[in-house]
DNA sequence: GAATCGTGGAT
DNA sequence: TATCCAAGATT
């Protein structure tokens, strides 16, 4: 039997006998698919279920979705990360509700011109939701792969993942695409483990070039890493009459639409208390006094680490106004369930 | 093509 | 404790 035969027929046993009973796996509504497949974008499996089943008790159906305000979209997203989902999220609702009447369309390259859709989601909405024949290609797949064929590469080059591509989409099952697809990912995530594999269990060793060299740890290529700069942070805490001053973060940006302490990076040569009086006086156009240290947190972002050091202050002079954020609001403490934060102004709250 | 964009669990 | 990295998309 040809290889690429054998390896599909076992990846599609394999999983019928093994796939985990996932929430987005009882239904094969194409909105809560696209959901599914939104949230678990860099996101772990396990992460994902408790916020999917969330959302998709506040929003049941795309109509739902688009008629929801925007506070409350990213609210539900609060600590999933990687905010800009959310934001795309909503927009693509607008759009499928108004342009589409509310059905999703059904092609890879209709899903793909929505926002937050890309080649790989717009392929897994398809295969899974209205069973076309496309394949996709996610960080297991490619690890998969790269193990089944010995790819000696680097994997992020142009070249090789067209190669991947052109792969998965011979591999793909014609008649069962989304279990297909859904089972390598799987494989992927549960068998073919990027360290110490467990290639006892894998129904496809025998096709595996990389088991069959004994050297699976090998692939895939990655590039290197280079490591993350970090910068130090202060934050004001800036307290009147029961209130704080919070901003919400412009929209495009990192952390876009989420509320927020203002301040910013410390720059060389100067104080914290520099920092935080010049940083306030550009994003809100007041002057500050500053009082207590509050606490300071390590956090890491995606590119960067920060330790955000925050320090209570009173309103001296200036109404503040929104320069840096989209939105300011005086609010209390009693209110803040109402936003969404970053996860490293959550971890203030409690000290307030 | 390379940067940007979060978070928390695993090792 | 430090590092890795997960069902990627966008610019």
């Amino acid at each position: 039997m040809k290889k690429e035969l054998l390896i599909r027929r076992s990846i599609l046993a394999w999983f019928r006998k093994n796939k985990r009973d996932l929430p987005w796996r009882k239904t094969g509504d194409p909105y809560a698919v696209w959901l599914s497949e939104i949230m678990l974008q860099q996101t772990r499996v396990e992460t994902v279920i408790p916020y999917y089943n969330r959302f998709l008790k506040a929003y049941p159906t795309v109509h739902h979705l688009a008629g929801a305000n925007e506070d409350h979209v990213l609210k539900l997203w609060e600590g999933l990360g990687y905010y800009r989902r959310a934001l795309n999220l909503h927009q693509t609702a607008k759009i499928v509700a108004k342009d589409y009447e509310g059905v999703f369309p059904g092609t890879v390259d209709e899903l793909q011109a929505l926002p937050g859709i890309g080649r790989y989601t717009a392929g897994a909405i398809a295969s899974i939701a209205f069973g076309v024949r496309a394949p996709v290609l996610d960080g297991n797949v490619k690890r998969v792969l790269s193990r089944l064929y010995a790819v000696k590469e680097r994997i992020d080059r142009s070249d090789v993942l067209k190669r991947l591509w052109q792969i998965a989409g011979e591999l793909v099952s014609p008649r069962s695409p989304g279990n297909f697809n859904q089972g390598i990912m799987e494989l992927g995530a549960r068998i073919c483990l990027p360290q110490n594999p467990l290639c006892g269990g894998c129904p496809v060793k025998q096709c595996c070039e990389a088991f069959l060299h004994h050297c699976p740890q090998n692939f895939p290529v990655q590039k290197a890493k280079k490591t993350l700069p970090h910068y130090e942070v202060v934050a004001a805490a800036i307290y009147k009459r029961g209130r704080f001053l919070l901003g919400k973060r412009p929209p495009g940006g990192m952390l876009g639409g989420l509320w927020e302490f203002p301040g910013g990076k410390v720059e060389a040569g100067e104080t914290h208390e520099q920092a935080l009086k010049r940083e306030i006086m550009e994003e809100m156009g007041i002057g500050i006094e500053i009082g207590e240290h509050v606490l300071t947190v390590d956090h890491g972002y995606s590119h960067y680490t920060v330790s955000i050091h925050l320090y209570r202050c009173s309103h001296i002079d200036g109404r503040p106004r929104a320069l840096y954020h989209s939105e300011i609001k005086w609010t209390p403490k009693s209110q803040f369930n109402r936003y969404s934060f970053p996860a490293a102004n959550i971890k203030f709250f409690e000290h307030l």
